[in-house]
DNA sequence: ACAAAAGTGTTAGAGATACACCCATGG
DNA sequence: CCATGGGTGTATCTCTAACACTTTTGT
């Protein structure tokens, strides 16, 4: 932050990598692109791509993740960024340093295969086989930071349609947590945290055919969680770097 | 991730920036460094500097630190990534991307001024004026974390001496929430908490001279805590972007 | 009629809060 | 002896987990 040389040090590049997560079919989805080039050509990688000497890392990401998937930034999608990977080494061709996000959407949209050559696909969490770079270790944190998070703050309606039933919220957990929560006592946490969800006075809807028709509601406003809304039986693993309970 | 040419785009310059915290005399302070150069020369800014060419980020804010505090990597000391900042403004004079982060030392250790002309002081947090570029807001998320780490990590462990009463351990918590804290409840809440601290077997000191002689404790293994250590009736803000509750 | 999912109620236990109380030391 | 802080005990309250039960639909 002190001496000032801009030609002084070896050029830095600057990307974005991008963990895309959706429920698709009662199973947590990652999007990923199948790399056409050396180094890595035919594996899977990462979404993401250069920041633009205008555009700051956030910004990137939102541009990345519009072309890839075709969502707006608005719609109930949410973005946040993970942390920086910046080893040396990471990538064999030049020093370049990472920004990752974790972005959470909800059913999963047509995948656009973005402008550039590459094949894009949702594929299981999971079932991906290893992925290019330090890919693996972004995704695995990515998964982290999104179990983690969805026990404080009310993240988990970035998965589901503007309007939803608590069985499909509940449903959303229990694939994210891979475990199984009581419905009745899921469903007065979920009532007795202010500003979770808004009820939507209108009429109800068949859940899946069978069983009484479920209300409907909508996102709250409640970013924080309180009080929180603990998955069973799992010593929480250490907290990604943000906090809450971070 | 794909078009590859390092001298496509406009050099980006990466630096850390480093948000130090220890507590000293009941307050918390923060290690900041005046600046003798323009931008803002004579402001107060965070240590930091640039990322070379075969380190990464970590790497480079164990360096800074150890320069401008002298501690070494090892010791009781904490060092996590925060946020990486972007904005293409962020510097007037070109692109820095900086990663920020956040370190726990235990007690004030002597003010070195570092290798770098600069004057470098522990100032009590809140009584700093206006930060150089981005600065405040990157301190302000520091705190945020730091706060929010302290319910669910043994975080605090880093801000004593290697042994600590559990008195001086809830002076810690005190003095970083602002709040009262019942030492009966505190300390039974430590010692339930398995792998939070262990007791050492040998004999008691006196704290302050008054009252009866403490057990010693040291830092225990554990770096989630279960169940939390919640602060008193604040409604938890926004999580830092980590993990629990952040 | 039956299965399945929504929704309500109830109970036993764990954890938190608030205090009262005893212990050991320095002044 | 008294103030101060360490350390123990305990009653009350809240929250949670577990599970029984009712309601409303589709087949």
């Amino acid at each position: 932050m002190q001496g000032y040389d801009k030609y002084a040090f070896e050029p830095f590049a600057v990307t974005v990598d991008l963990a895309v997560f959706t429920v698709r079919a009662g199973r947590l989805h990652v999007l990923l692109v199948e790399r056409g080039q050396e180094p890595y050509a035919g594996h899977w990688a990462l979404p993401g791509g250069f920041v633009l000497p205008e555009e700051s890392a956030e910004t990137a990401a939102g541009r990345e993740l519009a072309e890839e998937t075709g969502l707006a930034d608005s719609d109930g999608l949410h973005l946040e960024q993970l942390r920086t990977y910046s080893e040396p080494d990471r990538d064999p061709r030049m020093r370049v340093v990472s920004v990752a996000f974790a972005a959470l959407v909800p059913d999963p949209p047509a995948v656009r295969a973005g402008s550039d050559a590459a094949r894009a696909e949702w594929l299981a969490y999971g079932t991906q086989g290893p992925l290019a770079f330090d890919h693996d270790r972004i995704l695995a944190d990515a998964h982290d930071r999104v179990c983690a998070k969805f026990e404080y703050t009310g993240l988990a309606t970035a998965f589901c349609p503007p309007e939803f039933t608590l069985g499909e919220l509940r449903k959303v957990y229990e694939t994210v947590w891979g475990a199984e929560l009581d419905p009745a006592n899921f469903r007065r946490k979920v009532l007795g945290t202010s500003g979770f969800v808004d009820a939507i006075p209108g009429a109800a809807r068949l859940t899946g055919g069978r069983g009484k028709p479920a209300a409907l509601y909508r996102a709250g406003p409640a970013t924080a969680l309180h009080p929180p809304l603990l998955r069973p039986s799992t010593v929480p693993s250490d907290i990604s770097p943000e906090g809450k309970p971070s």
